[in-house]
DNA sequence: ATTCCTGCAAATCATTTGCATTACC
DNA sequence: GGTAATGCAAATGATTTGCAGGAAT
């Protein structure tokens, strides 16, 4: 049951933080933004409000549940963290985003934060550019 | 001469612009945001408006004079692209930025972009940590 | 002279916050 | 019942835009 992961992050249960944790899950494919959130909670017909969004989603940032990214559009967009690590592949004509992992990447990334002593605690990648599939060849 | 940088780019030379330009000239090490880029115009006793900045940088952007990036911050950062390509490592306590560049892993995402069906546009990698010189031990 | 550019103030967008009310344990 | 969470509306911060006046070619 969902409502243990919320228990463990110190958050009490509530019908928003459920709902909303459910919207997450059911869109795993999908990187939503706030806003893409409470459209889905308009549309399920529950009285939410868009403050309340944001702040479950930061909640749940803090807590380890989703990771935010800010992509190129200006918005912030949010996964759930559960599936391990992976970066992403953005369509700029479409807003499909893939996801890929790639081991050989990481090895150096890691290492490159060691030789500009850095402690690393996070990294970002992302490709842009234009899906052939999806977007008609020319 | 800077002016036929901006000539060439269909901008009318004029004095808000190569201002800007050259402050980014002078700021070699330094990622600016358009707050950064008024405030020293505003030092120099320059009657530029912060809209003005955002207009240019924008221009500058179009133009492919300036790359803008949207580190952790929230607000966006603009360099000059003259330097050959370069990605970042940011300290998230002080805001110090560093650049670096590795062939491998230019080479994998590349590779990554084609295996996926993308023609790629573009790319953005950050590593985000804690530096070590600048930051104290623990 | 004409067209493009600038400054200012007001508008917009995403996100955050204050506060009175309500829902959980 | 007491504390923490929510909804609404207003506040905020970054960036954009409308418009009247000014500069560059």
């Amino acid at each position: 049951m969902e409502s243990s992961e919320l228990k463990k992050a110190g958050l009490k249960v509530t019908l928003p933080r459920l709902k909303i944790l459910e919207i997450l899950e059911r869109n795993p494919a999908w990187h939503m933004s706030a806003e893409d959130v409470y459209k889905e909670l308009l549309s399920q017909n529950e009285e939410i409000g868009l403050a309340t969004v944001y702040r479950v989603l930061t909640q749940f940032e803090a807590a380890d549940i989703v990771k935010r990214h800010q992509f190129e559009s200006g918005k912030a967009v949010f996964e759930l963290i559960s599936k391990g690590e992976h970066d992403h592949i953005v369509c700029i004509k479409t807003g499909v985003v893939e996801e890929f992992h790639d081991p050989i990447i990481q090895e150096r990334i890691a290492k490159i934060a060691e030789e500009h002593g850095f402690d690393m605690t996070d990294y970002s990648l992302v490709i842009y550019g234009i899906s052939r599939d999806t977007c008609g060849v020319r």
